[in-house]
DNA sequence: CCCCTTATTTGGTCCAACCATTTGTGTTTA
DNA sequence: TAAACACAAATGGTTGGACCAAATAAGGGG
C-alpha cells in the first residue's frame, strides 16, 4: 500500500482565489486596482460566475478586496487592516474559550516591548497624543467611563509610538477582548485611580528620556500590577 | 440635513453567517454538531441555496465549520485553530509589507514572556519536549537544516509549556514568516551554534528551577541577541 | 448652468437543473 | 457465510440564465 494522506480536493473558488490571492500578496495586483467584474472574470477563468462571486467573497474575508455595487462598482484591492486581524483573533479567543487570564498575559507581553520601542522610535506627535491621553485621565475625576476611555486611548498611544504595525494590531485585536472583560469596580477607587495617573507619569519620562529599558520595566511593572490585581479578584470571586 | 455616515448595507448572506456565527460561538451550536443540510437551511432562512453557501463560505474561512460532499456530509462546527490565525497573520504581514524588524520584536516581547510562564506552569511532558529539541539541537553538529529545525522546535515547546494558547497562535503564526526571513548563512558558524545552544541550557536550567524571572530575562537576552545580530547584518547588507 | 430623468453598468439574489462524491444497502458470488 | 460488487440515496459542487437593486454617467429641460 502505498502512502496517501488524505488528499485535499480543492474547489474551483478556491483555486481562483488563490490565484488571486497570490497576484495581490506579489504587488502584481496593487492596491487601489480594480479587478475585472464578475461576468468577465467568469469568461476568463472559465468558471461560472457564482464560482467567481465565491472566490471574491473569500477575498473580502481575507480583507484583500472591497466590493461595490453599481455603476463604476467593483472588487478593488486594498490592504488587509488590523481590523481584519481583529475578527480573526476575536473569533479565534473566543471559539478557543481563551481565559481572560491568558489575554492578560499576552498584554503582559506586549505593553513593555512597546514602551521599549516608544522611547526608541517616537515622533513629537506620538508625543502629543501621549500627554493629551494623560491628561484626559488625569482630569477624568469621578467619571469612571471617562478615565477607562483614557487609560485605553493612553495605552494605544504608547503602542501607537512604537512604530511597529504588528504590535499595533495585535493590541487593537485583543484590547476589545480586554475592554469587554474589564471589571469596572476594580477602578471605583480614587486611590487607583491616582494610582494608574503616577505609573503613566512615570512610564512616559522614560520615553521622553529615550530611556528604552526604563520605559520597559516601568510599563512591565505597570501592567503586570493590573494583572496580578484582576487575578487576586478572581480567586477571591472562584472561592465565593 | 440630518448627519448620516454611509450605511452598511449587509447582504443576505452577511445576515445569515452573523447568525449561525453567533449561535456557534455562544456555545448554542457546540462543537461537532452538524448544520442542517443547505437545501434545508435554505428553506429555513427564506433564502436561496446559493445564499446559504455564500454565509456557510464565510464561515468556512473564518475556521467555524468544516464541510464535507456526499452522503452524510455537510457542514460540522469545529473549533478555529491556531492555523486559522495564523493564515489571518501572514495575511496581514505580507498585505501591509510588515518589515522583518518589526516581526522579530514582536518575538522579542512574547517569548521571554512564553519563559516565564513556561517556569511557572511546565508540566514532566512539556519538559521531556524540551529536553529533547535540546538535545536535537546539540547534536546537529554540521547539518544546519536539522539545526535549525530543533532550534525552531524548541522556541515551539518553550512558548507550548506556558500553557497559553494566545501566546502559543501567535507565535506559530509568526514563526512562518520569521522562517522564511531567516538568514541561514547566520549560522553557518559553528561558534554561534554553540552559544545557542549554551543559551538554550540556561534558559531550560531557570524554567526546570521555576525560576520565571531568570527564565524571562535569559530568554530575553538569548533572543535579543539574534535580533540585534539580525539588525547588523541588514545594516551592513544595506550599506552595501 | 443647474437639476431632474433616464439609461447603463455592476454587483446581489434567485431558481432549477445537473454533476461529483460519499456512504448505505442489497445482491451476487466464491 | 462472508466478501466483493453494483446500485441507490443523500449531500455538497457547479452551471446557466434570468431578474432585482444600487450607483453613476449621460442626456434633456428648466
Amino acid at each position: 500500500m502505498i502512502d496517501l494522506s488524505p488528499v485535499f480536493v480543492p474547489k474551483a473558488a478556491d483555486v481562483l482565489a488563490e490565484t488571486l490571492r497570490e497576484q495581490i500578496l506579489n504587488g502584481r495586483l496593487g492596491v487601489g486596482s480594480l479587478l475585472p467584474n464578475e461576468r468577465e472574470l467568469s469568461e476568463r477563468a472559465g468558471l461560472s460566475r457564482t464560482s467567481v462571486r465565491e472566490a471574491l467573497r473569500i477575498l473580502e474575508v481575507e480583507g484583500l478586496i472591497a466590493t461595490r455595487t453599481g455603476r463604476n462598482g467593483g472588487s478593488e484591492v486594498v490592504r488587509p487592516t488590523s481590523a481584519t486581524l481583529e475578527r480573526s483573533i476575536g473569533i479565534f479567543i473566543r471559539g478557543q474559550n481563551i481565559r481572560n487570564q491568558s489575554v492578560l498575559e499576552v498584554r503582559e507581553a506586549i505593553e513593555p516591548q512597546a514602551a521599549r520601542l516608544a522611547a526608541m522610535h517616537h515622533q513629537a506627535d506620538d508625543w502629543a497624543a501621549l500627554v493629551q491621553a494623560h491628561e484626559k485621565l488625569l482630569s477624568a475625576g469621578e467619571d469612571i467611563p471617562v478615565f477607562l476611555q483614557a487609560n485605553l486611548d493612553w495605552h494605544v498611544s504608547v503602542v501607537r509610538a512604537s512604530h511597529n504595525e504588528l504590535l499595533m494590531a495585535f493590541i487593537a485585536a485583543i484590547s476589545s477582548s480586554v475592554y469587554a472583560a474589564t471589571d469596572l469596580a476594580g477602578f471605583n477607587s480614587s486611590q487607583v485611580r491616582r494610582e494608574v495617573g503616577v505609573a503613566h507619569q512615570r512610564v512616559m519620562d522614560a520615553i521622553e528620556a529615550r530611556n528604552a529599558d526604563s520605559a520597559a520595566r516601568r510599563m512591565g511593572r505597570h501592567v503586570g500590577a493590573y494583572v496580578s490585581s484582576v487575578a487576586k479578584r478572581d480567586e477571591v470571586k472562584e472561592a465565593a
